[in-house]
DNA sequence: CCCACGACCTGTGGGC
DNA sequence: TGCCCACAGGTCGTGG
């Protein structure tokens, strides 16, 4: 489901419920997801606190009172859902609405306050590990990645130097986590066509005006998103069981055959496949 | 280093 | 109704 925005939001809608808690029960119903667990993954967790649940990249850190960081990846089917118990809140006797999706619910985690957090992933393309807080920076999954997009980091000179030299469009290039990191395939159509920048047009002959003019765009739909509660396709939901409702707003995603929604313009949006995903774009305005 | 492409896994929706 | 294919928000590994 996820890209930064939908990322964002789960934070924000879990956040209130394990911040400051500890988990009193945690289970794995299965030894791995896209990677195996690590071997000793519940008792590693079971009685930590979550001290503070953040974001970086796609990837949702939940900070322990202990030496390891919780990792979280949604890859593209992942999803939380949070469950209060009904009637009577004994310790152990705790009873739970059941669980709409029980074949994908893989990874169980219950506070000691009695909330119910549950990871489902059907294609199970997400993973979780545990890793030492004090070098997760150096981690592969981390020591590699480009600036957050909302952060003063990420600016056009950046994109100029990521870019230059490069023949891919600047589609494909803005899906590599090294360069920036928290794109997937629907914020960057969006922010291409706002910037009425062609997906194919080699990266490296773009302008640093053009680029100092995308960037605002790109962080404008990602703030838009995470203010909509992000974008609900198939199955994604937001913790809180709202939708988010950004989707209602694409310009180009998954909205081929048509009108382009630029101002002023008369194209119809077009999908080709490139670096083997759809892009979605507008053929008339975007150059 | 750069780039294209298949793999991973399951579900869903459209066309016939 | 049922079957088959295309496609899905993301990475990762291989090979040219």
């Amino acid at each position: 489901m996820p890209e930064l925005p939908e990322v964002e939001t789960v934070r924000g809608g879990l956040a209130p419920v394990l911040e400051g808690h500890r988990l009193a029960r945690v289970e794995a119903r299965r030894p791995d997801l896209r990677f195996p667990l690590p071997a000793n993954f519940v008792q590693l967790l079971t009685g930590a606190t979550i001290t503070r649940l953040e974001r970086r990249a796609k990837y949702l850190l939940a900070r322990l009172d202990r030496e390891d960081t919780l990792v979280m990846h949604l890859g593209m089917s992942g999803r939380f859902e949070i469950s209060h118990p009904d009637g009577e809140a004994r310790p152990g006797l705790f009873h739970y609405a059941p669980e709409p999706d029980a074949k994908h619910a893989h990874i169980v985690f219950t506070t000691e306050a009695g909330v119910r957090v549950t990871y489902y992933d059907p294609r199970r393309f997400g993973y979780m590990a545990l890793v030492n807080t004090a070098t997760l920076e150096l981690h592969p999954w981390f020591a590699g990645l480009g600036p957050e997009p909302l952060s003063g980091d990420f600016d056009g000179a950046h994109l100029k130097a990521a870019f230059a030299g490069r023949r891919q469009g600047p589609k494909t290039l803005l899906l590599d986590q090294r360069i920036v990191a928290g794109l997937g395939n629907i914020y960057v159509c969006e922010a291409l066509n706002r910037a009425r920048l062609s997906p194919f047009k080699p990266a490296g002959t773009i302008s640093a005006a053009r680029l100092g003019k995308l960037v605002p765009e790109i962080k404008a739909v990602l703030a838009e998103a995470i203010a909509a509660g992000g974008s609900t396709l198939r199955d994604f939901a937001r913790t809180d069981g709202a939708l988010g409702y950004f989707q209602h707003r694409f310009r180009t995603y998954d909205r081929e055959g048509q009108p382009c929604r630029n101002s002023g313009c008369k194209g119809v949006i077009d999908r080709e496949i490139q670096a083997g995903r759809s892009t979605f774009f507008c053929p008339l305005c975007q150059k």
